[in-house]
DNA sequence: GTCAATGGTTTGTCTATGACAAAAAGGGAT
DNA sequence: ATCCCTTTTTGTCATAGACAAACCATTGAC
C-alpha cells in the first residue's frame, strides 16, 4: 500500500469521537484517570491524537462492547488486546461453533465476503437461497453467517468496511427475495423495528423474510425508532405483534428499561417479541414478553399466537 | 390522547442535542451568553428542556441552516421564527418550489404518506416509476418528496415513525427498480456511502439508481462509514469515485473535517463527490472536491469525468 | 448450593468558566 | 461593485470537580 499520509498522522478529539464513537468527555476523562490516551498538543495546546493510539481506543471499543470494562483493559498494548479479543470470542461462543459445524459452508462464505468481490458474493448467497428456498437459506446461511461475521468483526480479523459490504449483499438478496413473497395474508399483523440505539438491520429482515412466508402482514419502520414511535406506529398500523431485534452490543439496561417502557404503554392486546442474540434476553427475561432467541423458534411462536387468538375468538 | 406523559415533558440536555443537532457546548454557550435557552434544572442540578423550548430550537437550528445568524434570531418566539422560515423559503429556496409547482402531485403523495396506508403508498410510488421511468421517479418525484417529508418532520408536522414507514417504503421501491438495472458497464466504479454521523441512506439509493443507469459500477457501503474505512474499501476495491450524501441535519464542522481528512488519506487519483441540501457544502466547498448540489448536476459530473478520462488516457 | 440484599468501585456524563481561532459583518478606499 | 482591514460573532476546546447509575463482590437467609 503507498497510502499518502504524513499529512495526516494526527486526528483532532471531535475526529477521534467520530472514528472511536468515545464521547469527548470520555477521551479527556480517560487520559485523567488511566493515563491513556496520551494524545499530543498542537500550537494551540489542543490534543493531538496519534494512529496508533487511536486503533487501540478502536480496539478497547470493540472489547467493552463484548462485555470489559476500560479500567481493566486500558493498559494492555494492542497485541494483548488481540489476544484479549481472541479468548472471549472463543471461549464465549461454543453454542455458535455448534452451529458452524452443522454448514461449514459458512466458513466459505465469510471467505468469499473477505475476498472482497461483491458480485462473487452476492452469486453465491443467490445460488444458495435457490437451492435450499428462502426459509431454510434465512435459518441456515444467513443467520450463522451473519453471526460469523460478527464475530469476526469483534476479534478484528475483519474491517468495518468488509462487514458494510457483506451486510449490503446480504440485505440487497434478502429484500429481493422477500418481494417476490406473493401477497401475504391478513393477520397477525407484525410491525418489525428496532431501539434507538440498534443500528443492526439484518435481523428484522430475517425475521420478515420468514413472517410473510408464513403468511403474516409485516411492516417494517426500519432500524432505531424511538418507543414513543413504536406506540404510536402500532395503534396507527392496527398491529399485532411488535417484533424488536436486538445485537449483542446493545446496552442490556437500554433493552430492559426500553421493553418495560414499551410493555406499559402498548395496550395489552399487542404482544411484544424480542429476538435476537443479546445476552441480557436470555438471563433476566421481562414479564409478559417472548423473547426469541432462535430463529427455528419463530414459526412456533406464531403458532402459538394463532392458537391463542382463534380461541379468544371463538370465546 | 390520554396518554401517560408528565413524567416525559422535559428532555435531558443530550437528548436536546439528539434531537436538536445542537452541541452541548452550544447548548450551553447560548444559555450563557444570550439567555436562551433557560432550562430548568432537575434534583440534580442538571438541565432539563420544556419542550417548547426544544420546538424553538430546532426552529432556530433550521433557519441557520438557511444562513441566519443565532444571535439575530433567538430572541424570537416560535411564531415570529415560523414567519421567518416562510419568508426565506418563498425568497430564497425558489428552486425547490419551482420543482414542486412542476409536480403538485408531490403534496398528494405526502398526504398518502401520511394516511399511514403502506399498501397505497406503494402501489401510486410503483405506478409513478412505471409512468415516468426510473431516471424521472428519482429527480421528480423521489428527491423532492423526501425533501418535503424532511420539511414536515422538522417543522414537527409529521412524526419521525411516519418519516420511517416513508423511507422504508420508498426504499423497497427504489432498490426493486435499481435490481432490474441490467448489467452495468465496467467504469468508473463508485464507492457510495455516508460519514459516521449521517444516518439517512435515501440520497445513496437515489444516486446509486443514476449512476447505474448511466453504465457505473456502484459499490454501496450503506451509511455511517469511518473515514479510514472508506479508504480502505476505497483501494480494495479498486474505486474511482467516492460519493458522499449529506442530509442538512449534520454538524457543519463534522462535514469539512471528514471530507478533508478523506481527501487527505485518499489517492489522489480517486475523486470525491460529496451530495446533498447540506447548507454548508454550498457556502464553502472545500477544494478538489467536487460539490453536487442538485441530482440533475450528477449526469454532467459524470460526463465530465468520462471526458476527462478519456482525454487523460489518450495522453 | 441458590438467591436476594448490601456496600464499595468503577465509569460516563454533567457542571462551570475561561480562552481563542475561524467565520461573518462592517467600513472605508480603490 | 471589489478588495482589504478591523471588529464582532460564534463554535469548540481546555480544566477540574461532582455525582448517579452500573457493576462487582461479599454477606446472610433459605
Amino acid at each position: 500500500m503507498d497510502l499518502p499520509d504524513s499529512t495526516v498522522v494526527h486526528l483532532s478529539i471531535s475526529a477521534v469521537e467520530r472514528d472511536t464513537g468515545l464521547s469527548k468527555d470520555t477521551l479527556r476523562v480517560w487520559e485523567r484517570r488511566y493515563g491513556f490516551p496520551t494524545p499530543l498538543r498542537d500550537a494551540f495546546g489542543e490534543r493531538i491524537y496519534p494512529l496508533d493510539q487511536v486503533d487501540r481506543l478502536r480496539a478497547i471499543r470493540r472489547l467493552m462492547d463484548v462485555g470489559h470494562r476500560p479500567g481493566k483493559i486500558i493498559g494492555l498494548d494492542l497485541h494483548e488486546l488481540q489476544a484479549l479479543s481472541d479468548m472471549s470470542a472463543s471461549s464465549g461462543a461454543n453454542r455458535h461453533d455448534a452451529a458452524q459445524d452443522q454448514h461449514p459452508d459458512v466458513q466459505f462464505l465469510v471467505d468469499t465476503a473477505k475476498s472482497h468481490d461483491v458480485e462473487e458474493l452476492r452469486r453465491q448467497l443467490g445460488q444458495r437461497l435457490l437451492r435450499l428456498g428462502l426459509a431454510r437459506f434465512v435459518t441456515e446461511v444467513v443467520a450463522p453467517l451473519t453471526q460469523r461475521i460478527g464475530d469476526a468483526w469483534s476479534r478484528g480479523q475483519m474491517e468495518i468496511y468488509e462487514e458494510h459490504l457483506y451486510t449490503e449483499s446480504m440485505q440487497v438478496v434478502l429484500r429481493n427475495a422477500i418481494s417476490t413473497i406473493p401477497q401475504p395474508g391478513d393477520r397477525p399483523r407484525v410491525l418489525l423495528t428496532t431501539f434507538p440505539s440498534e443500528p443492526h438491520g439484518m435481523g428484522l429482515l430475517m425475521v420478515e423474510a420468514l413472517l410473510a412466508l408464513e403468511g403474516c402482514r409485516c411492516v417494517s419502520l426500519g432500524t432505531q425508532t424511538p418507543v414513543w414511535d413504536i406506540v404510536l406506529a402500532a395503534t396507527s398500523q392496527n398491529i399485532d405483534i411488535v417484533a424488536l431485534s436486538f445485537s449483542p452490543v446493545m446496552n442490556p439496561n437500554q433493552v430492559l428499561d426500553g421493553l418495560n417502557e414499551l410493555r406499559a404503554k402498548l395496550p395489552k392486546s399487542v404482544e411484544i417479541w424480542a429476538g435476537g442474540k443479546c445476552p441480557v434476553l436470555q438471563r433476566r427475561p421481562p414479564a409478559d414478553i417472548r423473547v426469541i432467541t432462535e430463529l427455528s423458534d419463530l414459526a412456533q411462536a406464531l403458532a402459538d399466537w394463532r392458537h391463542r387468538t382463534s380461541r379468544e375468538t371463538v370465546e
